[in-house]
RNA sequence: GCGCCCUUAGCUCAGCUGGAUAGAGCGUCUGGCUACGGACCAGAAGGCCGGGGGUUCGAAUCCCUCAGGGCGUACCA
């Protein structure tokens, strides 16, 4: 909970609000509404290890020029008891402040207090969350879009639930609706070829074609003979998808599972259906005015909802009717229900039954036309979609080996699955790579996620916490022991180096927040990258063992809580942190 | 046609709500341990931030426009 980048901000911020009080009530500068100061970290850091712009923003307002006014609140603050050792101006008008040790001290003592909590905030305390991810159809096997949403929701909801919130990791299967219809005609064909051989059963024109389904069927037949051959289609159809699903569902989750994903539920569409959840979502839109019947169907009046959506975010309305925005069917003339009312009864389910305060779904791409028609269904039930629910779309990913498209796997000769991909690469560097940015087409070269040499930037952060492990064995063996933060003299860790380590140590903290407020969990990586740098350059600069007492207490201390760090980073994104390589 | 996303170093990408000379990693080149793990470190070269306009003290970042790439526009899911 403790983030000594946000508390040093605030300082900041405070001190030159305060010197800016003091000098107008002197009349050195004039009296001006100046409601913040804003305080960031340079980018360069010869410059200082933060800097308020206050004095170029308040330049207008003010009539000084900004290098007065900067003047101006130097010559009126007071950086006794504070985080700060010196204050000086710079460039346009920049106020810069230099760190003292009480600072570093206390990033370390925070390292030492929380452990395996350092890190964390509060910042979504008291939400209930759903990250719904992967989601993947159960009629056949998972591909590589859903290696990269499930790291992605993994990850997201690890940063969520770090920055406080209550999250509920969820799996939705599509267990009904059109697909199980054809993936039961499929298996069906293929069951039936088995018995009656392949020329005297045609296979459905837009059934599942995959070697899966035929292994369904035989698998099916080896255990149960023929004895659906003459039983009712209907029934033979149900028991086929039954079978099938009871098959895949496990492979799924075992899948997934060695991905390293664990659900908190799976939500089996069909239960909303059966339970008449479905129906009753349709009538009450129905009863709210939002739906009409066309052509034997229920439809739902999506390009109204849209329209009046676009129009309250500001939107001109020339622009509006250009959309040729239509509407949705609900409910088919042949009495079925869509698959988007479902989505909708889903959603609506998620809300209003189980009271989630915001709903996360991690999208492929390909599926953003239905964004807003699902966030404008719920709110047309009143349910506020439009803020609560948030799509992340992740665009699709291009698979590469040693810099060559791969489409097809080399041992099934089909679409790589999520299982192909785990037996080629290590599951943690799989997890590191997916990690990026969602928005953003990627792609993954399976030839350099193996590699075990610098190019691979996990090797670089598992090795960082590796290196520290060791250090501990062999200080330990020598009887040394890590010192209480307490017992550590923190001017003797005032070199370049370890204040780089702090520091990074530090913005940890704040990379988790930024994860967590933009959806984007590649934060983490390039902050422990950053970590593992910042370790190895301290690392390299100052030797450990064998310096006075005190230098080594103090030095060993800083490693351990790099180390910890290091881990907790490590955990965020589901990949181990190593002692040994 | 219309809509959404993307375009930053040779490659993969950072750049948070506009701030100082646009940053990492890899690759290339040059260096560095008889001492804690060389899977490491230091240094160099490499850029009209896709093009063009605008907004302002100040733009990779915001607005407009053009170009290129991806995706969508079903009584599919």
């Amino acid at each position: 909970m403790i983030n000594m980048i946000q508390n040093a901000k605030d300082q900041a911020a405070c001190l030159a609000m305060a010197a800016y009080r003091a000098a107008a009530a002197d009349g050195t500068l004039p009296q001006a509404e100046v409601r913040t100061a804003p305080v960031e970290i340079p980018k360069d850091t010869a410059n200082g290890d933060f800097t308020t712009t206050f004095a170029l923003a308040a330049a207008k307002a003010l009539g000084r020029s900004p290098r007065d006014i900067a003047q101006a609140l130097l010559d009126h603050m007071d950086l006794s008891g504070t985080y700060f050792a010196s204050a000086e101006i710079a460039g346009p008008g920049f106020l810069n402040f230099r760190l003292g040790l009480d600072w570093y001290g206390a990033v370390c003592a925070a390292v030492e207090s929380e452990g395996a909590d350092y890190g964390t905030n509060d910042s979504l305390k008291g939400q209930k969350i759903m990250v719904e991810f992967v989601s993947a159809n159960p009629t056949g096997p998972m591909h590589m879009g859903n290696a990269r949403g499930g790291v992605l929701g993994d990850t997201l909801a690890a940063v969520l639930a770090a920055s406080g919130a209550e999250v509920t990791r969820e799996f939705y299967v599509n267990d009904a609706g059109h697909q199980i219809d054809k993936f039961a005609h499929s298996i069906e064909a293929r069951y039936l070829q088995l018995i009656r051989g392949e020329d005297a059963v045609p296979f459905p024109e837009d059934g599942y074609q995959g070697e899966d389904i035929r292994d369904l069927a035989r698998a099916y037949y080896e255990r149960n003979g023929d004895k659906l051959a003459d039983a009712p289609e209907a029934e033979r159809q149900e028991t086929l998808a039954q079978y099938g699903l009871s098959v895949n569902l496990p492979k799924m989750k075992s899948d997934l599972r060695r991905y390293k994903i664990e659900y908190d539920n799976w939500f089996y569409e069909s239960t909303l259906h059966e339970s008449g959840y479905v129906a009753e979502t349709v009538q009450l839109l129905a009863d709210r005015g939002w739906t009409y019947e066309k052509d034997g169907a229920l439809w739902l009046k999506t390009a109204d909802i849209l329209r009046e959506n676009l129009l309250k975010a500001g939107k001109r309305e020339k622009d509006v009717e250009k959309l040729d925005l239509k509407d949705d069917v609900l409910r088919r003339a042949n009495g079925f229900y869509t698959y988007f009312a479902a989505d909708i009864a889903y959603h609506r389910n998620k809300f209003a039954v189980r009271g989630f305060d915001r709903v996360i779904n991690i999208w492929g791409a390909d599926h953003h036309g239905h964004v807003a028609r699902l966030k404008g269904a719920l709110d047309a039930l009143g349910l506020n979609g439009t803020e609560r629910l948030d799509i992340v779309l992740m665009q699709l990913v291009k698979l590469l080996r040693d810099g060559d498209v791969v489409r097809m796997s080399k041992r099934t000769g089909k679409a790589i699955s999520l299982s192909d991909l785990l037996d080629e690469i290590p599951v943690d560097a799989a997890r590191w790579f997916f990690n990026a940015k969602p928005d953003t087409q990627m792609d993954f070269d399976l030839g350099l996620a193996v590699r075990e040499d610098s190019e691979n930037p996990i090797y670089y952060v598992e090795y960082a916490h590796a290196r520290i492990c060791s250090l501990l064995r062999a200080m330990r063996e020598e009887g040394a022991t890590v010192p209480a933060q307490a017992d550590v003299d923190m001017s003797l860790l005032s070199g370049e180096t370890e204040r780089a380590l702090m520091k990074q140590m530090a913005q940890f903290c704040e990379e988790i927040k930024l994860s967590a407020r933009s959806y984007d969990p590649s934060h983490i990586n390039r902050c422990l990258q950053d970590l593992a740098g910042c370790f190895h350059r301290f690392y390299t600069a100052c030797r450990i063992k064998g310096e006075a007492p005190e230098v080594q207490a103090a030095r060993l201390k800083l490693a351990d809580d790099a180390r910890v760090v290091l881990r907790n980073g490590l955990k965020l994104i589901g990949v181990d942190a190593p002692e040994k390589m």
